[in-house]
DNA sequence: GCGTAATGGTTGATTTTGTAACTAACAACA
DNA sequence: TGTTGTTAGTTACAAAATCAACCATTACGC
């Protein structure tokens, strides 16, 4: 038998945060699967369009961090599905401009109320001041580039 | 033009949750990745028999949340690296027993001490506090059964 | 005991991701 | 210009995750 260890996993921020995102992520994935039959890459692009308006594949990957040939599949997914149309820039024939059709901001309109609402339920399970503290940590983690 | 949104994509607790467990998972997983050739998956199996001992596939995949078939796979390599074994179960021969080889535990010792200095580096980085609080927190959220 | 259901674990087919190489367009500078 | 280097985005091929179907074995009900 080897001798005790005092290592705990469940500890391990990593490992945590992986847990946590997991579990916390499960029923929002459905919805979104269930009902729009799209994956975590693409209502990424779909919420950023929704939020920030037009935006190329390239600051889209810059501002959430998702490698390029991962956002270019899912534009692709979600070009076919009309949620957004391709422009190609006028003097810069290299940039293609996304935007939402009605159809995409009428998805994303529905799960980002989906998406407040389920955020309000988590923070109301920590608590108020909890999740506060939990949202700064974890811009923290993020920020830090590995 | 489309009325200003207010939703704030970075502060929806499983994006940010996501994005910060990516964002620390990065250097750890480039260790056992480098030095051991290892996924995601096996490293987690691999912590939880250095850690618990002598294990069967199902107790990890309740203990870890991970699926059966991702399990088999991960001791299939395990094992071809020589990194544990299988011994089954005399009194119930659908059981399979799984234990640490001395290259296995020299691995997972590793592993851990550089496991145990990141997390050291993260908690730092947070405060000792905050670190506390967070770890609190996500332990809320990881046991909030999908 | 015997038939049926449940359990631990594996395998195969399909989908998704990751890595690298690629195309097309632009930039910089001789 | 023209050569070389960058950049935005796509594609091809390999590695990995998913999902369902599948053994073999044990448990349960009668």
């Amino acid at each position: 038998m080897q001798k005790k260890d005092t290592f705990d996993l469940h500890l391990f921020l990593p490992y945590l945060l992986n847990q946590a995102a997991e579990a916390s992520s499960l029923k929002f994935q459905r919805a979104y699967k269930d009902r729009y039959g799209i994956l975590r890459t693409e209502w990424r692009v779909l919420f950023h369009l929704g939020i920030y308006g037009r935006m190329n594949a390239k600051e889209i990957g810059l501002r959430a961090r998702i490698h390029k040939t991962k956002i270019s599949r899912a534009v692709q997914k979600l070009e076919q599905r009309r949620f957004l149309t391709r422009d190609t820039d006028t003097t810069d024939r290299r940039l293609e401009w996304l935007a939402l059709t009605p159809q995409g901001r009428a998805a994303y309109d529905d799960l980002r109320a989906l998406a407040q609402r389920y955020d309000s339920e988590l923070s109301a399970a920590l608590g108020p001041g909890e999740a506060a503290a939990l949202r700064q940590a974890l811009q923290k983690l993020a920020d830090m580039a590995g």
